[in-house]
DNA sequence: GCCTCTCTTGGAATCGATCCCATGAGACAA
DNA sequence: TTGTCTCATGGGATCGATTCCAAGAGAGGC
């Protein structure tokens, strides 16, 4: 009588084939949509399935079959928009291929992500998608080497083992101050992330390679390096302006730095393009918004998301065996003009 | 001597004993921490564990023990600010004690949610986080009946089954309209969503009932409903604006709405808060940036993950035959002044 | 010396699926 | 009728852990 609180138990396969009159065996090859069933067949398991409510046991599945249709994500942080952007269109592609996130935040934390890949590895995942720290290269070796495909998001240092689908940094890094260059500016402030970090490196040198090709040489002076901090963004900012050669625009090559630059700026009276021009790498949802509206580089975070979604299910599908990976890809940046560049003043 | 591309054989727990020289029964004992073990036996599995690299598989222990320390967060998108800082907090509570996160985004669609759902419940997660669209009620019943902790996050239909932390949308509304009567104003548009949602449902009334508590009374003119879209919040704006008895203030109660109203209000050379005062419902990053910094009222999202993170861990810790639950809790929601209130002109 | 009690250990069943293998039933040709 | 071949089906092993149960080894009291 006292049936509240009662758990009904699981409904299990055999349950099913008993409900059918089969053996599991038959249960299993009609809900598997395997061949060599009778119509009869299909039609009785198939009432009993829904009759009883029977929902397969993913845990029972993976360890007879050994694939858990489970797909690891590493990041750093979702508030950085490339990044929330990019969890949300893997986690829809992998879906629409019956594969799904197990989503783990690392805050840049070297050891966070090492202990993050091990619990996925027991987690069994087909899959794992890394926006790394580049600094668990052994660890990533060894689970490449379990069987388990890796692809490097974004970034990833040279190397790394598996698959990579990377950001083209200093294509962008070039485009932005190209971009400035054509609006007739030459002396082009660069505030980014320090050159140990791949994104700094690489940005860095896409920068320079844009002022060599129209014949400038990079100023020291102008070029100022740091922390992925806002308080950095605000200092750097200080540094530059305060010179009597101020330069007439600047490149921000990351968005830390960038929310510290604006609002400085804004304090500082110093109008944005009029008294100095300026490019952010990487799109961030309010930019738009800021007055004057910001142009960026955008690293096209949807396209990577469906690049790394594409390819890790590919290497997934092809099973271990077969090592043959396409290697690294690039996706290309974008400039998107908006309101923050214009001609120096003469 | 053909190695290269051959897979090791994952490590089991038997090859541990073996290495060990114990039995199965004794290096699981060992591993999972249990008593009665002696120290010699002990430190012969616990070096061949490392020895050889040992990592267990979750998907057996799983099938044995019934718990699989996965729990299913499933939301609408990433995009919005408060729904990125739940993830990434609740993800990191989570972890903290063990467990791991699968991630869904429903795209609000009522069907994809049905079929996440479905799926957790295959993958015999611990316990789900769900911050809903509150259209699948039966399914939700159907889960909890099987043993599935749910908890409701930020808002639930009354008759959702589980427990529920939300955010207490009324009060949240209430604080912001009461606010901007304490600065003078009397004529206080509403800009927001449908009464069908609960959101808008709550928020309209906590708007009425500070103006009720004022003295004053809702004049059906200055309320503006209409979908969750940008371009809803421009054409609510237009419709406020332009009639002869302008509001001279506005409670805007989603962010969705705020992005159509603030550009909008810039366009037409508004002045916030000189021509009219504002306030948004929700938080998003780039408010402060705005210029004025919008005043907003935050519903806490991090507070709100961390009571979800607690409560959906104590569910499942208590174990099934247990249904008690402390059912709906509300994290009250907080006023942020900024700059886009000020007294209205006389 | 024997009995009891505790501590440690190994054997075997179990969780819920998949899938190899063998077998029985028909179909069809010789 | 008999042999062969295909198709559908069931039995049972298996994946890798956990855990119940029984049993052996000592310790200690009588």
């Amino acid at each position: 009588m006292e049936s509240v609180g009662t758990i009904p138990r699981t409904v299990t396969l055999l349950d099913v084939a008993q409900e059918a009159g089969v053996s599991r065996s038959t249960a299993s090859r009609v809900l598997s949509g395997a061949t060599s069933i009778s119509a009869d067949a299909r039609d009785r398991v198939e009432a009993a399935a829904a009759k009883l409510g029977y929902r397969p046991n993913r845990a029972a599945q993976s360890l007879r079959t050994r694939r858990t249709r489970l797909v690891g994500l590493v990041l750093n942080n979702l508030v950085n928009a490339s990044f929330h952007a990019i969890a949300e269109v893997l986690q829809q592609r992998l879906d629409d291929r019956g594969y799904q996130v197990i989503l783990c935040v690392t805050g840049a934390d070297e050891d966070r992500e090492a202990r993050y890949l091990e619990m996925l590895a027991e987690h069994q995942v087909d899959g794992v998608v890394v926006i790394g720290t580049g600094r668990n290269v052994a660890l990533l070796e060894r689970i490449v080497a379990e069987g388990i495909p890796v692809l490097s998001l974004i970034r990833c240092s040279p190397d790394a083992p598996g698959e990579a689908v990377l950001a083209d940094d200093s294509d962008g890094a070039y485009l932005a101050t190209e971009h400035l260059l054509d609006a007739g500016h030459r002396r082009i402030g660069y505030i980014g992330g320090p050159l140990e970090a791949n994104s700094g490196r690489e940005r860095f040198h896409g920068y320079a390679a844009a002022l060599t090709s129209a014949g400038l040489q990079v100023v020291d002076d102008l070029v100022v390096r740091g922390p992925f901090l806002e308080s950095f963004g605000e200092k750097a900012l200080a540094a530059l302006l305060d010179r009597d050669d101020a330069p007439t625009a600047l490149y921000v090559a990351n968005h830390e730095a960038a929310f510290g630059v604006l609002p400085e700026l804004r304090e500082r009276g110093v109008s944005v393009p009029d008294d100095v021009s300026l490019i952010c790498h990487e799109d961030v949802s309010w930019f738009r918004y800021w007055q004057p509206a910001i142009t960026v580089i955008d690293n096209g975070a949807a396209e990577l998301a469906e690049l790394a979604a594409n390819r890790v299910l590919a290497a997934i599908e092809r099973g271990p065996g077969d090592a043959r990976s396409g290697r690294a890809m690039r996706v290309g940046a974008r400039l998107v003009q908006r309101a923050s560049v214009t001609n120096p003043r003469t």
